[in-house]
DNA sequence: CTAGTAATACTAAATTTGAGTATAAGTAGC
DNA sequence: GCTACTTATACTCAAATTTAGTATTACTAG
């Protein structure tokens, strides 16, 4: 699909295989991901190190270059993508060429302290704004409908037009398709394709929009971590709809306000109140503490935690084939 | 997790990455995987190779693979996982000590008459016998229940009685707990850990059961091939749910019943007739193309045809979270 | 005391799902 | 040509779930 021109690895080259790390945790309202700032005003990296053979398994690996570079534990892990035609570009200085990266998902219940490292707890949307429609509609995002939409008249025959305008439906939403919370790389990808976030033209793309007219808003980051990100993201927000994964980020007790907010945080979207609430109980996902948490501005909220069981046994509530049971 | 002794890599080693593909097809009402007989009398293979330095992507390298060995050209390719702690043995003999490997789902639309090669289709469920529930519960289940209840029994202590049986619960479906259909990876994981299956005994596990108490149902396979294709199975089944890859296996026309009958060879279970052609109807899935269908055994059926628009324009119905509309 | 916010309870309509029956239109055997 | 069987398809109806609200309670801030 890319049209970048490609370097050939040659038989010299070693394969070398790099894991990265995109750890998120709930500040109040808001999802973190630990970055690793540039010594030298570059873009944000994600933690991120080579496979080496100390390594025992891919993901010893991945905890071991984390905590060495953030001094963050791990506990819940999750393998997302193994990326081998990447838009990476090779090293030109070391004798390697970097073939594959391995991109993984972990989530930690506390944003701990940022300790004297470059690590650093960032709010994802600083990378992605257009994924936050929490307030409504980002003005990032019209900028990029009118821009998309540009794009799409331009093109050359009828044929690519229709393939571009599906394209904008499927991952914009466009001409009143349903825009689909989860689908965060498919969006990144078109705006690199199209030339509208400035990896695209750092990696020496051809695209349709010019340097010059990159969005303004949305972080860059190092090598292809923007894209790491974008597939993170996108796996958890379709999987806290089936899987309870949201309380590997809340903490041990917590008010129903805060799981839902953390909830939409993650999913970039304001919920029904009373609905969410009715989800979550009928699932019989939490359970009352018998405390009561007082001072948050209104009602005292009972305190809840999380039914530790309910990981287990739920097997993948909400999607559904019309069985027949007997 | 394992208990299994594991090799320690050396400096020495060279870092390979081998390459797996699960090749679906539909024959009739049964799903078919593409294998590579053994020359020796082993068992059965899936068609992989290494990854080299020649390969320009991960996917030309498999496609490129798959093509050597099978003759068959893939069209829908997809990742599914990066094993890199994996339960393969390195090859004493080579220099190399293999240490990643990328399995692969692809679907074709047909099951090309076998080549002159080793390549040869099976019935899927020749390697899972207990994944087939269509004609209700296969015999072999019953025997596997019967074995994990006594391993549960034999938990050294209350504790561990209790993972042992939340473990059956989830995957298994055990004390009336759900079974889910794609759980298929987690349930031959349970079966290798507690050594039902040859391969861990293969892999000098210490197991629970001993060797002769293997299930003698269910085919082996080479290295983890076995283990790649439940992650297929299991990864098809959750996904015909929510998107419509059933089609990359129907011919260009097809019967309702013929679409009914592919879904649930593929899902392992009976379809409620009526219901199903409800729900494909109501999602638009399929149009009609005018023609009719005789000679059946029955009243002639329409034949039936894929919106190819829809595959872009669907997002992901059937998983909801309760948004607000505005 | 008042306004504002949060928590929580409750409700009615609309939609979807589960389970089943009825009927139509062919083939195969005799 | 009749009968049994198979397949296709239409239709129904109750139960469950979802959507979109309103109403009430109980605190904090000023």
């Amino acid at each position: 699909m890319s049209t970048r021109p490609r370097r050939r690895t040659t038989d010299r080259d070693t394969l070398t295989v790099g894991l990265s790390a995109v750890i998120v945790a709930m500040n109040g309202d808001e999802p973190m991901v630990l970055a690793i700032r540039s010594n030298d005003g570059g873009p944000d990296a994600l933690p991120s190190g080579p496979l080496e053979s100390r390594h025992r398994t891919l993901d010893a690996g991945l905890r071991s270059w984390v905590e060495q570079q953030t001094r963050q534990t791990l506990g819940y892990v999750e393998q997302l993508y193994t990326f081998g035609d990447s838009n990476r570009l090779a090293d030109e200085s070391a004798q390697t060429a970097r073939v594959l990266s391995i991109g993984y998902l972990a989530l930690v219940r506390e944003a701990r302290p940022e300790s004297d490292s470059n690590a650093l707890w960032r709010d994802w949307y600083r990378y992605f704004p257009w994924e936050d429609r929490r307030a409504g509609k980002p003005a990032v995002l019209t900028r990029i409908e009118r821009e998309l939409r540009q794009w799409m008249a331009a093109a050359p025959n009828r044929e690519e037009r229709r393939n571009r305008e599906e394209r904008l439906r499927t991952s914009f939403g466009l001409h009143d398709a349903p825009l689909s919370d989860d689908r965060v790389l498919e969006r990144y990808e078109l705006l690199y394709h199209v030339g509208l976030v400035p990896e695209a033209h750092r990696d020496g793309m051809r695209t349709w929009a010019a340097a010059k007219n990159v969005l303004d808003e949305g972080e860059t980051m190092l090598a292809d971590h923007r894209r790491v990100l974008a597939t993170a993201i996108g796996r958890l927000r379709g999987k806290i709809k089936y899987r309870p994964v949201v309380f590997e980020l809340m903490p041990p007790t917590f008010r129903f306000r805060q799981l839902q907010r953390a909830v939409e945080a993650l999913a970039g979207l304001r919920l029904h109140t009373s609905n969410f609430r009715r989800l979550v109980e009928s699932q019989g996902l939490v359970e009352d503490t018998g405390e009561v948490a007082a001072g948050t501005g209104g009602r005292p909220a009972r305190l809840l935690r999380f039914r530790r069981d309910v990981l287990l046994e739920r097997p993948a509530p909400g999607v559904r084939l019309p069985a027949v049971r007997r």
